[in-house]
DNA sequence: TACACTCCATACGCTCTCGTATGGTTTGAC
DNA sequence: GTCAAACCATACGAGAGCGTATGGAGTGTA
C-alpha cells in the first residue's frame, strides 16, 4: 500500500500532516482541518496522527506556523535582492499577486484569527510584512510617518485586491484588466516626488531583519 | 418597535431568527450560527426554530439574504443624496470605515463563500457596490475603463483596510493615525486630473473630518 | 531468537449538532 | 365553549468528529 500518491513514504513525519492541513485549510477553509478526513486524505488512519500530534489544535499550530515561516523566506528574502527600493517594492507587489494558492490560505487563516493562538501568528506576520514594507518606502526617501502611510496603504491594497478576487472573480480576471490594474497599483502606490536615489548602499545597511 | 433587549416579544418573527443569525456570525463566524445556540440566545428551544425554518441553510440564507439588502440601502442610499461626485466619494469612504460591526459581518460572510450560495451572495454585492463607485468615478469626468479601474482600485483599498484592522489592529489604532491614513485614502484615491464640475465647494462648514 | 522502539490499525466512548416526532399552551374565530 | 391554527417544549435517534486504549506489523539490535 503507500503507493497511491506520487511519493511513496513508507513512513509519515509530523510535518506531512501539517503540510496536509494546510492544503486542507487552502480549499476548506480552518474547520476542514479534521483528524479523520486528514487522515483519509493521506491514506493512513487516526492512530497514525495521534502518534504524532496530541490533539487537533496541535497540527493545527504547527501548520500555522509553518506556514508563517514560509511565507516570510519566499516573498522577502527574494524581494531582498533587488538593491533599487522603487523596483523592490515592484518586484514585491508582482510576487505578491501571483500564488493563488497563497492568497486563498492567507484568507482562510486570517478568517480563523478568533482563535487567539491564530490570531497572535496573523498579527505577527503583519507586522512583519508592514515593517518590511516601510523600511523599502523609507529607503525611499520618505519620513518615518510618511512610510507608515504608505507602506499601510499598499498592503491594504494588497490584501483587498487579494479578497476581490475570491470574492468576485470576474472583477479582475476579463481580458488583461488585471495586468492593467497591476500597473496601474504600482504606479498609484509609489510617490512619485521623492528623490529617488540609484541603486547604492541604501539596501544593505538598514534592511536587514530586526523581525522579531 | 418596542423592541428592546431584554424585554419578551411574546413570539418571535423569522427575521428574529435571521437577525441573531447574523449577530452571532458577526462574532463567531459562520459555524457559529447553530440551532440550539440560537435558541439559547433567544430564550426559547429549537421547537420555535423549526417551525419557521426547514433546516438550518434555510436560516443562513435568509440571514445573509437580509443584509444583502440592508448593506445596500444603508451607505448607497445616503451617499445618493451627495451630488457633487467627488465629495460623494469621500463620504462613501468615510461611511465604509465607519461601522466596526458591518466590516465584521462582511468578513465572516465573505469568510463561507465557499458556499455556493453563499459566495453567489457575496459576489452579488460585490458586484453592486463596484458598479455603484464605478458610476461615481465616471460622474468625476473619468472614460469607462479608466473609471473600472479606479474603483476596483478604491475598492480594493476599502476591503483591505477591514481586513488589516482585524488582522491587525494596532497597525491603524494609534494615535490619531487612522485619521491621517483615511484622510491619505481619500486623496489618493480620487484622481487629481480630472474635470470635477463643482470643485471643492467654498462653503467650508459642510459634513467635514468625520472619520472613525 | 529475544527484545525494544517506531509507526499505524481497530474499536470504543464521549460530545455536539442536526433533524423528527409529538405533545402542550396560547389566541382568535365562531 | 369549541375548535383550529400558531407557536413552543420535550424527547429521541442519527451522524460526525474528538480522544483513548490497545493490539499488531515492521525494523533494528544484542
Amino acid at each position: 500500500m503507500a503507493s497511491s500518491k506520487s511519493n511513496a513514504k513508507q513512513t509519515l513525519s509530523a510535518e506531512d500532516w501539517a503540510d496536509a492541513a494546510l492544503a486542507a485549510m487552502a480549499d476548506g477553509g480552518l474547520e476542514a482541518v479534521a483528524v479523520e478526513p486528514l487522515a483519509r486524505r493521506l491514506g493512513v488512519t487516526k492512530g497514525s496522527f495521534y502518534w504524532h500530534f496530541a490533539n487537533r489544535d496541535a497540527v493545527v499550530r504547527a501548520a500555522i506556523e509553518l506556514w508563517a515561516q514560509r511565507e516570510t523566506d519566499d516573498i522577502i528574502e527574494i524581494a531582498r535582492k533587488v538593491t533599487a527600493p522603487r523596483r523592490r517594492i515592484q518586484t514585491i507587489f508582482k510576487l505578491a499577486n501571483g500564488s493563488e494558492r497563497e492568497g486563498r490560505l492567507y484568507l482562510a487563516i486570517a478568517a480563523a484569527s478568533r482563535d487567539p493562538m491564530i490570531g497572535h501568528v496573523i498579527e505577527k506576520v503583519s507586522r512583519r510584512r508592514l515593517e518590511y514594507l516601510k523600511a523599502c518606502y523609507t529607503d525611499l526617501g520618505l519620513d518615518d510617518r510618511a512610510a507608515r502611510k504608505w507602506a499601510t496603504f499598499a498592503y491594504s491594497t494588497f490584501l483587498g485586491t487579494l479578497q476581490l478576487r475570491r470574492d468576485d472573480a470576474a472583477a479582475l480576471s476579463s481580458d488583461g484588466f488585471f495586468t492593467e490594474y497591476v500597473r496601474h497599483l504600482i504606479e498609484m502606490l509609489i510617490p512619485r516626488d521623492v528623490a529617488d536615489q540609484p541603486p547604492e548602499e541604501t539596501g544593505g545597511a538598514q534592511t536587514e531583519d530586526q523581525a522579531a
